[in-house]
RNA sequence: GCCGACGUAGCUCAGCUGGUAGAGCACUUCACUCGUAAUGAAGGGGUCCCCGGUUCGAGUCCGGGCGUCGGCUCCA
């Protein structure tokens, strides 16, 4: 047989060689390094035989970097890790433990439960295997032969496992463990160079909330030490720009005990909320949507209609009045399918836009909260669009559009995910397979790559949804465009078509910054809280270097307008003042003393860069930078 | 809600095995009126998250609650 190497050279192999046999057939060194072999493309074993004539690439040590190559030596690292539980917890069930983004887990069932403190104990045990060294040497074996060995051992886990795994079973044996294992793994344990233990958490088995819980082990290890240096230096550098931190450094945002989940907004926080306000009001009389206005309490009544009650009930803030019970709003769609449902509507109005930015509660799991990301109160630029089956793409069109257009304001890159049918769907398959059609349609119509999420929409429609990742790494959920063929009918929206018949209408969801709280929370990660000049809480800051010179900085800050200017009164040297002004990330600071004038500016941007310019020039600046601010036409809409 | 951890001044944190609480920054006052990332001095500030228990005595130990953090589950 034939394997292509990297450089186009084809290598003959004697029938049945793995990718061992390759590396050896090209040098012992190599042989000694490899980690694994890519075929075609795929990570592979190396002690697996290849395919013929497929073109193979071997990996090495020195590939330190290469997601493959890091997954593999995590992946081992993992079993090292159940190999030291094992012998420290006598009695202790192994479930699974994969590699994963940044390193790997292992989930067990303790006979007792351990504390963190176990953590330093199993990483001694880890280091001790580490330098006995190990050798992994893999088997194939038939499924019963595998459960017999498994049931002997008692390990119920992994009987399950090998009952319910698709395809040919395989075991993976370091030292005296053994695991079920579909691999790949290294040939030996000299490639891990960095080993260390980050984390204790709960986790359910199969990620069922109905199983038992078990305890998940993070890990994560490296090729070299450098390079697990270098991960915990960018972990404590994410950790700076965490919005949770900035929010309070910044003078943004806090929260409290008072109310959890909740954010108190400051002045500052408030000027950002107003920019994205004012982009959202903007931008939806550009595009015909209107503005209305719904109750925040109603009666249960609407959202056993809705269909809500059945799945969110738990979830609802609940106000018990009399013989009836009223709930905050949790969202804003059946207020406005109850308005347009108030008459019956003409063909002829439609696509009708309804928009609300409401603050809308729910009561989320304690555990659940979190910063800005996941709160109590959701404040959705949120719309409704009724429209007919006909005009569904357009809208469906229009709303990624919209978003295209919001998020490259910011300079973020969203993820799409399109999110099908859910068990507890209302509706037919035939309703579905018609409305995922649409949203399927207008993403390629936008030539959009996204993920697909089997089971993962809404229960009245499938959806598309945006994500962004924070700065530790986690992927949050931002706009949303869903399609409803469901709650329009449930609450009776009517309206009279061109052939004189009474039609129900389809409602496209969206929200498309999603959750003005979460949005300010991502957006502050983003730029590390160097916000752009349009939206920064204060965009000038000017230095009077003298008391003498305040007057005159007043004046200055007077014919900035309307921009967002202060002087610095405090009773401070320059120096401290323009250490405050960085600390606060203002975008300019201007010094203003004897040597100043109109004609004349020291201006300083944020990060340290100086330049003299005219007063004209600097406002020209300005009203480029932040053309909305400068028009100085207060859009009627704001 | 579940597993693990944490909760001390406005913020970041120290406080050994139980003996009545501290630093830096911030704040206030005074002096200095200053030229591009920290002027100096003095001062004020704490039901040590809450409730109960053990103890002569609890920030410290134990139990319960609340909140926060790392995960899991959930996310209309």
């Amino acid at each position: 047989m034939k394997v292509v190497l990297p450089d186009g050279k084809q290598l003959e192999l004697p029938e049945g060689a793995t990718g061992l046999d390759a590396a050896r057939a090209i040098g012992p060194k190599l042989a000694e390094q490899a980690v694994l072999v890519r075929s075609n493309g795929h990570a592979r074993d190396l002690r697996l035989p290849l395919e013929d004539g497929r073109p193979i690439q071997i990996l090495t040590t020195r590939d330190k970097d290469d997601p493959d190559a890091l997954a593999v030596l995590r992946h081992s690292s993992a079993h090292l890790l159940a190999e030291a539980v094992r012998r420290l917890y006598p009695g202790v069930k192994i479930a699974i433990g994969p590699p994963i983004e940044g390193g790997f887990y292992y989930d067990f069932e303790f006979p007792e439960p351990i504390g963190e403190d176990a953590l330093e104990r199993i990483e001694q045990e880890v280091r001790r295997e580490l330098t006995e060294g190990r050798e992994w040497t893999r088997s194939d074996v038939s499924r019963d032969e595998a459960r017999a060995r498994f049931l002997a051992e008692r390990e119920p886990y992994k009987v399950e496992l090998v009952d319910t795994a698709e395809g040919p079973i395989s075991l993976y044996t370091q030292g005296d463990f053994t695991d079920l294992c579909r691999g790949p793994h290294l040939q030996n344990s000299r490639p891990i160079k960095a080993f260390t233990l980050t984390g204790l958490a709960g986790a359910y088995w199969r990620g069922d909330e109905r199983n038992k819980q078990l305890t998940r082990i993070y890990g994560t290890a490296f090729y070299t030490q450098e390079d697990l240096d270098a991960h915990l230096a960018r972990l404590e550098e994410a950790r700076r720009r965490d919005h949770r931190r900035l929010g309070v450094q910044l003078d943004l945002f806090h929260l409290d005990d008072i109310s959890p989940g909740s954010p108190f907004w400051h002045p500052k926080g408030m000027v950002i909320w107003n920019a994205l306000e004012d982009v959202r009001r903007r931008e939806n009389a550009k595009r015909g949507y209107v503005e209305v206005r719904t109750p925040l309490i109603y009666d249960r009544v609407i959202w056993e209609r809705s269909g809500h009650w059945e799945k969110f009930r738990e979830h609802m803030f609940l106000i018990p009045e009399g013989e009836r019970t009223f709930s905050i709003k949790p969202m804003n769609c059946p207020g406005h399918m109850w308005l347009f449902a108030s008459t019956l509507r003409s063909y002829r109005e439609l696509p009708l836009r309804y928009a609300e930015a409401a603050p809308l509660h729910r009561n989320e799991l304690a555990g659940a909260l979190h910063g800005l990301t996941r709160v109590r109160i959701v404040t959705q630029d949120d719309a409704h669009i009724f429209c007919t089956r006909e005009q569904i793409e357009d809208e469906i069109f229009g709303c990624l559009d919209y978003a295209k257009f919001l998020y490259d304001l910011f300079e973020l890159e969203a993820r799409f995910e399109l999110s099908t049918r859910p068990d507890n769907k209302l509706g037919t398959d035939e309703e579905w397979d018609f409305t995922e059609g649409a949203l399927q349609a207008a993403l390629d119509r936008r030539g959009l790559d996204y993920q697909l999420n089997p089971g993962d929409g809404a229960f009245y429609g499938p959806k598309i949804d945006l994500h962004m990742t924070d700065s530790l790494g986690r992927s949050w959920q931002m706009g949303t465009i869903q399609l409803d063929a469901q709650q329009p009918g449930r609450i009776g929206c009517r309206y009279m078509g061109a052939d004189n018949e009474e039609h129900t209408p389809y409602v496209v969801h969206r929200a498309l910054f999603g959750s003005l709280e979460r949005f300010i929370g991502i957006l502050t990660e983003h730029y590390a809280g160097a916000f752009p000049f349009w939206i920064a809480p204060v965009q000038v800051r000017i230095v009077p270097v003298g008391e003498s010179h305040r007057e005159a900085a007043h004046a200055l800050a007077a014919r900035l307008a309307p921009f967002r200017v202060e002087v610095d009164e405090s009773d401070e040297t320059v120096g401290k003042r323009i250490r405050n002004a960085e600390i606060e990330k203002i975008p300019f600071t201007v010094v203003y003393g004897d040597a100043e004038s109109d004609e004349s500016l020291a201006i300083r941007e944020r990060g340290g860069a100086q330049t003299t310019r005219a007063l004209v020039d600097f406002r020209a600046q300005l009203a480029t930078l932040s053309p909305w601010q400068a028009g100085a036409e207060p859009s009627l809409t704001s």
